[in-house]
Formats: structure tokens, C-alpha cells, sequence
DNA sequence: CGTAGTTTTGAGTTTTGTCAATAACCGTGG
DNA sequence: CCACGGTTATTGACAAAACTCAAAACTACG
């Protein structure tokens, strides 16, 4: 492929052409001659499991599209309880513009790959396209409808829906290498989290999952191998098992 | 006062003038004439205490700038278990742009002024003007950090420190009729929720509210009269049980 | 193979939930 | 002003869910 910016100067740079933000994420909203001065400042990084991007009460000096990989927001209480409040998949968008008043620790959860935009590139670019700033707007609407279907979860589950939920979540979610399964739920995955962090997600302790995960494995609802791998087995057991009626 | 237009079309309508929402609200971000515009669609309602102003999986067909009172939105499960995800105080913006696949419930908690906005008008107005777009995603994210901000809340905290963190929360959204006390934190004034909408904010019961309330009445940090009316006695206390170290 | 880190399992305790009874509050109408 | 009925809140006794602490099993990796 030629470099040859073609008069209109809306090509579509190569990178960006691959990326799998350019369908779903925040760039979708750009313009080929956008995507392309986008493309001149951002920047492709590969970052291994568990290391803190940006901790507490920091702003994020940059923004990032995640190409690959699962990134954890948390926050602390001063005795050190921890809540992780979202996780993002690809292709989502990390950060918070306008900068954050609310302490938050950005970590990787798995190896990840992010599309990296700096913080004062993104911020002109976001004053000048209005289209962009849709879709930033569309965007947070959505994590906020998720984030309040995930409090339903913290609120007002048990242990047993909460583990169950966790894992269509992921289900949902998460890429799998070379599957060529598109279907609504990936029924084959490695958990992307510890059962540390599972718990720290779910508001419940370690061992409270670890027993649920059990439990669901003896019932025959899931396999899981080397501590990551899972196999679901009964996918409408499991969904049962999100939403459980009292009655029955 | 007359009601003459300037050259410029940019006087602010006496409505507007008076209203709460004109320096916080979404409004603070329109010029004289788009106020103008927005009052000529816009409308002054008032709803009593418990009324459903949209039930699930419907639109909301308008949106509206909470003027006094206090709003809240709930989601269910299909057994009848209920997580209130938000409150909403004045002068914040009720409404979900864009249409919305999570359902919710918005009810009144408390009698209500609302200045409504029919959905279609605000949507057409959105497209037209950036500035309101800009607050109107600066207000998402807002709300985003907190609904995280409550998370931890709800998964980490237990329930003394639930209780006191909603009384904390309270104390410093609500608005007290004729106080001169712009303080960080109301001392006095009246709980806008039953002790079963509290137990469902919370994530327990209405027993386990009621049994901390007592608890926090006895130890002397609050008062309690009417079962709504509250007082604040030893403000320091009350914040530390917001989150408690183990140690000590 | 051995070691460090994670995960699972067990036993006992604590917190919160459940069920049931009592008490307080609110509006109405005598 | 007080009595009444309906609703809302409190309290108690008990049960269940989830947590804590401790030990054993598994996994990954040198």
C-alpha cells in the first residue's frame, strides 16, 4: 500500500485500517482526514498482565482505545477494601476527559494492547469535531447504563447469581483468538481475572467464589481447567443462574 | 420587567431567571436566544411523592431539569427485587438522550418541580448545539464517577457504613427550604426516602436500616424525629462510620 | 523436583436476612 | 381535641448466607 495522500486527503491510514476500534470504538466517528492527524499523534503499546497504568488520584495523561486485552478500573477504601467498578474489552475507550475528580486506579488485568491518544492531542481534537464528541457522549451513556445494571448485581444478588453473572459477562465480552464463533456468548474462554479480582469485582471474598465456582462445576453447568480455562457447558443453566426466582 | 426583544434576541427569559437549574443545571451552557427557545418548549410541572413518572422499558418522552425534590431511578429483577441506581437532586438533568436499552423505572421520591422538555425538541436543540452537547456529556461523566463512587458502596462497605454514607449523601445534595446555610453539609433536615426505598438504595433490608439508625441514634451522632426528620449531631462521627478501619 | 503463588476446602463465627409482633406516625372524621 | 385505621418503622428471636482463619491441593515455573 502506497503512502500517497490522494487529494481530498481522506485516506484511511493503514493502521487504522486493521484496528478493530475503527468499527465499534470512538474513532468510528472520524473522518478519513480525522482518522489520519488521529493516526499522526496516537500511538500502538503493548502492556503485560497486571501493571498499573495510572494510579490513584492521577489523571491519566493520555486517552486509549483497547485494542486487545481486558483493563480494570478500581477504587480503594483507606483500610484497603477494593471495589473494581468497570472492566473494558476492546474495543472500548479509557479515560475520562475534562479530567477526573474521582480516584481511580487503572490496572491490566490480562496482556493488552492500546491504541494511545495524549491527553492534550485528544482533548483539540475532541473541541473540534463535533462527531466526535457524539460519540464520546453515546459512549458514556452506555457505561452508564452498564454500570447501573452491574449495581442491580452488587445490591441485590446472591453469591451464587453474582459468580453466574460474572461469567456471561465475560462471556459477552471477551475475544477469543481464531474463534470463529460470533455468536452472542464465547461458551469456551480463559477468565481474565484472578478469583482475587473476581471478588473484588463481585463485592463477595475469595473463598465465597472459589465455592461457587464448585458448585457450579459439580452440577455440571461448567468445566474449568487450569484455573483459567473455562468450558460452559449448560449455557441456559448458567443464564438461569444469573436471575435466580425465589419460588421453585 | 418588559418583554421587549433586544436587537440581539439574547435577553434571558424571566423563567429561566428565577430558575435553580439556569447556574448549575444543563441550561447554564445556552446563550440568551437558545434559552429563549428552550423556554418556548419547555414546561413547569410538579408531581406529588410516588408517582411514576415512566415505568420499565419505555422511553422517557421527556426530558427534564429536576427543579426541587428528589428523583429516583430503579431498576428490577424479575422476582421483585429492587436496586434504587441513582437519586436524582436539583438542579440535575433527568433523561437518557439517544434512547435507552436499560430499563428503568423513574419514580418521585418527594413532591417534585420538574422543568420538562418534550424529548424530540431537546434531541433536534443537542444536534444543533455544541456547547449543550459539551455539558451534557461533562454531566454524564459526572454522574458516571458517581455511580462507580457508589459501587464501592454497595460492594464493599457494611451496612452501618452504608447507612451513614446515605445520610451523608443526603445532608450534602439536599436542598432545605428557607436555610442560609450553604455549608458543605446540611445538619438538619428531612430523609426523602421511606426506609424501604433506603434499604433498597443500599442493598439490605428495611430491618437491617432501621436496627443502624438505632444504633446511630443511641451512640448520640444523630436525632430522629418523625421517622423522617434528622439532625446531625456529631457530623465528624457520622463521616468516620462512612468508612470504618478495622483496626481500633 | 521444589518452591512460590493461587485456589480449594473445612470448621467455626459474624453479619445480615427472615418472620413475627409491637410501636410510632399520619390523616380522617367524629 | 381525641379516637381510629392504615401505613410505616422498630425490635426481638432465630436462621441462613457470607466471612474468617487455617490447612491442604493444585499450578506454574525455574
Amino acid at each position: 500500500m502506497t503512502d500517497n495522500e490522494p487529494p481530498g486527503g481522506a485516506r484511511i491510514p493503514q493502521l487504522c485500517q486493521q484496528c478493530t476500534a475503527r468499527h465499534k470504538g470512538i474513532c468510528g466517528a472520524l473522518t478519513g482526514a480525522e482518522l489520519a492527524r488521529m493516526n499522526k499523534i496516537s500511538d500502538q503499546r503493548k502492556f503485560p498482565a497486571n501493571t498499573t497504568l495510572y494510579g490513584d488520584s492521577q489523571d491519566v495523561p493520555y486517552f486509549a482505545n483497547v485494542l486487545e486485552g481486558v483493563i480494570k478500573l478500581s477504587k480503594y477504601l483507606s483500610d484497603g477494601r477494593q471495589q473494581i467498578v468497570a472492566l473494558q474489552f476492546a474495543p472500548d475507550f479509557m479515560g475520562r476527559p475534562f479530567s477526573s475528580s474521582s480516584e481511580l486506579s487503572v490496572e491490566t488485568a490480562s496482556d493488552v494492547t492500546l491504541c494511545t491518544i495524549p491527553r492534550r492531542g485528544f482533548e483539540t481534537f475532541l473541541a473540534d469535531s463535533p462527531g466526535l464528541q457524539e460519540r464520546l457522549l453515546r459512549q458514556t451513556l452506555i457505561e452508564l447504563d452498564e454500570t447501573r445494571e452491574w449495581m442491580v448485581t452488587l445490591g441485590r444478588k446472591t453469591a451464587r447469581e453474582k459468580v453466574a453473572s460474572f461469567l456471561v459477562r465475560i462471556a459477552a465480552h471477551i475475544q477469543v483468538p481464531d474463534s470463529d464463533d460470533d455468536s452472542r456468548y464465547q461458551l469456551v474462554f480463559d477468565l481474565p481475572l484472578t478469583r482475587t479480582d473476581m471478588a473484588d469485582f463481585l463485592g463477595l471474598t475469595v473463598e465465597t467464589v472459589s465455592r461457587q465456582l464448585s458448585k457450579l462445576r459439580k452440577s455440571g453447568i461448567l468445566e474449568i481447567t487450569h484455573n483459567r480455562h473455562v468450558e460452559i457447558i449448560d449455557l441456559d443453566a448458567l443464564l438461569g443462574a444469573c436471575e435466580e426466582t425465589a419460588a421453585a
